[in-house]
DNA sequence: CGACTGATTGACGCCGTTCAACGGCCGTGG
DNA sequence: CCACGGCCGTTGAACGGCGTCAATCAGTCG
């Protein structure tokens, strides 16, 4: 129901709607029509654009305009403080909705950058509000996603505040894996499209910790990893290992 | 102009609108008639409701129905996991608007906890949504509040993530001195309303480090705290050792 | 092929936790 | 009113987990 299709360049230059959203996560908000409100029979379809690998989705500082939906690829999202500290504050993945940040004050907040040559769906915040305004529904539907966001936030606070290293990337892991399963690949054997470095940051710890507990985890033969590629062996142990 | 009048109890008991909340920073969402759209002219006041010191405003798993807002007081808001790890995620003060984590699954997901007998309003979501329904403006003024709860958790995320014990809680004192200047009182001169296992859960860290900075902190003569009741005495220093 | 970035492992030291004891404030009840 | 008890806050000493520094290795890209 939540499948996502896979990234084919292909569909870069589109200009019309590609059918690929006809079961795409947020369709309803992308195109109210779909859902037959008598709202907006349809809506501009605004393009997509390929963000190579290391390459910006948008930038802090910048002006507001639009949200994007991740189509294929994945990003990390990040947060700097007037000092420079950097915190990595989620790892989207397809189908994920990437700029509400941008909304409290009319400027982004975060950095998106893509881990992977990624395509994302452009969708003008004006617009997907006259749809929103038409269409109650889409509105509600937008106030749960952006509540969603808060409460994952809140699941990260409790993991940085209240975990030790061992737990956290245990439960990193879990994490992934179930974001894996809910988008129809394997939960157990995928490839993580960020470095050491990205998850040391996001879960508050050093590189050098990273790896260690990796290897440890390897150790205990609760997962297998060559570089980035990871096959979980024993999920229950490590579903225990990371505090529920 | 985002002056919040101070606890009264005679007002326990209106059952019309309050002529406080002229000047409260939501009323638009609450009373939008105040704002001049032509939309809703008066809502219906349901009412305010006194929490007593320790005492729930609404605990995770009960049924979303209301928002509140804290009229006078303050609270804790607080997360926990399967496991029965707590994290503390905000201390609301005055103004503050509580009860946005029920909206994602129609279930509140944190408990919130008054810190000192406190005065909420009562705002059923439903109502809200109908006033969101008819003037757009306050929609959109909503949808601001969302993210500017998301983007507040992610400075959080920040401080956990990168920051030492004793930027944690220069920081802590500077958001908290902060939060004081915006409603009104003595951003150098005020009492912490939560315990230092309250401040230390929320940083990350355990009672015994937040009391030791505490105490480095006023042999650097940068506070003078005894028990709960605190004075800034450089407010340059700390905002420096907080790191921006 | 060579330089560079990312990943891994070891040795060491420090910051923050842990464990323990004490002091002080406050609410309660006599 | 005072006496008591419990919670909150503070301080000390010792431990240990994780960060720091450094060296090595493995891919990757020019």
């Amino acid at each position: 129901m939540d499948n996502i299709v896979v990234n084919s360049s292909s569909t870069a230059r589109r200009t019309t709607i590609p059918s690929n959203c006809e079961h795409c996560v947020t369709a309803r908000l992308c195109h109210p029509a779909l859902e037959g409100h008598q709202a907006l029979r349809s809506t501009p379809f605004h393009g997509q654009k390929l963000i190579h690998r290391g390459e910006h989705v948008y930038r802090a500082g910048d002006p507001f305009l639009n949200l994007y939906q991740l189509h294929s690829g994945s990003a990390k999202v990040r947060v700097t403080s007037l000092s420079g500290l950097e915190q990595i504050t989620a790892f989207p993945i397809a189908g994920s909705l990437l700029g509400l940040d941008g909304i409290e004050t009319g400027v982004y907040s975060c950095d998106a950058i893509a881990l992977e040559d990624s395509l994302v769906c452009i969708l003008p915040y004006a617009e997907l509000m006259d749809n929103c305004h038409d269409d109650f529904g889409a509105a509600q539907e937008f106030n749960k996603l952006l509540v969603s966001n808060t409460n994952q936030h809140c699941r990260l606070l409790l993991t940085l505040g209240c975990m030790t290293t061992e737990e956290r990337i245990a439960g990193f892991l879990i994490g992934m894996s179930e974001q894996m399963a809910a988008n129809g690949y394997s939960p157990l054997e995928f490839t993580l499209k960020m470095t050491r470095e990205d998850i040391a940051n996001h879960l508050g710890m050093r590189v050098e910790t990273v790896c260690r507990v990796f290897s440890r985890l390897q150790l205990a033969s609760m997962v297998k990893m060559s570089r980035r590629q990871l096959k979980i062996r024993n999920v229950d142990a490590l579903r225990q290992m990371s505090c529920g």
